[in-house]
DNA sequence: CTTTATGCAAAGGGTTTGCAACAAA
DNA sequence: TTTGTTGCAAACCCTTTGCATAAAG
């Protein structure tokens, strides 16, 4: 999906839904799709001021819940004390983290093996398969043998 | 492990490290393993001010830390706005949690083919398989199509 | 005695919210 | 107009921390 046919959804979204089309929502959702990486509100924030510096860090949390709602952002829990951002699910909808606890750094990857697993559990255990999320932490192999991690500040969040 | 051999552990723990075996901390450890439910921060402090009403909330929160560093207990980010704690780790080493964004219950469960899928992916992306952690989040299937959930306040935490 | 631990209360930090002014439809 | 939206700043809430006191070893 193109960053103009997100753009494209969410206005219709929003208009469909009775919100309003300001200026300051679509310098939010400009900052919100127009990079690939994770980010946090404050940087979301930061970003929507270039586009216009009249968004307030209160539009900005009221948004993102609006984004999310759409599907095509989606709220990450990294266990860090903030809040992500992925505006990555368009183009990637089935994508999973795995996270280093060593060096803070995100890797993207898509499996079909684990997605049947997990929906063949969760739908044992009762639940909805269609929504399950995943998430994976680690440690970095080459840090506890080395104690240097090749992957720091080296590979960003996808 | 019995309740016993779990208290016996952390406290050799702790004094192998120096620390001070102080009867704000076993009654912290008492209140920590006996039961098998989740529990957050708050609820452990009440539950260790029945053992010994002088645990105060600053004791807990810089006790918690430390039995987590045992392994025997668990710090578990739900993607609620607190921290919860699983004591069910000295028994059962590699379960995993399938947790209810609807009614907000949580399934524990083990599942080895995932285990391995999971260090397979881990181990192909550079990431040491012996501390992959892993969470799945789902909506109730049975909510979805009733409208209702049956395991609402009906199956709690393990 | 020496050193660590404790309780209290205040501080932190991301997120939410009340409210009066403002702007989309 | 009418109703939803905004910015500001204060409020929230869990967690952490500074400090003087207490107690373990």
């Amino acid at each position: 999906m193109t960053e103009q046919g997100i753009k494209e959804k969410i206005i219709g979204f929003m208009e469909s839904n009775g919100l309003r089309i300001t200026a300051q929502r679509q310098a939010i959702i400009e900052a919100a799709f127009s990079t690939d990486e994770h980010y946090t509100a404050e940087e979301l924030l930061e970003r929507s001021r270039k586009v216009d510096p009249s968004v307030s860090r209160a539009t900005v949390y009221r948004t993102l819940p609006v984004l999310v709602q759409t599907g095509l952002l989606r709220e990450l829990d990294l266990g860090k004390d903030q809040m992500y951002y992925d505006p990555n699910y368009a183009n990637h909808p089935n994508h999973n983290h795995i996270i280093c606890t060593d060096c803070d750094k995100i890797v993207e990857f898509e499996d079909y093996c684990l997605d049947v697993r997990e929906s063949v559990i969760a739908k044992n255990l009762g639940f909805n398969p269609g929504t399950v999320k995943l998430r994976i932490e680690a440690t970095c192999e080459q840090l506890a043998k080395t104690g240097t991690c090749s992957r720091r500040d080296t590979v960003g969040a996808k």
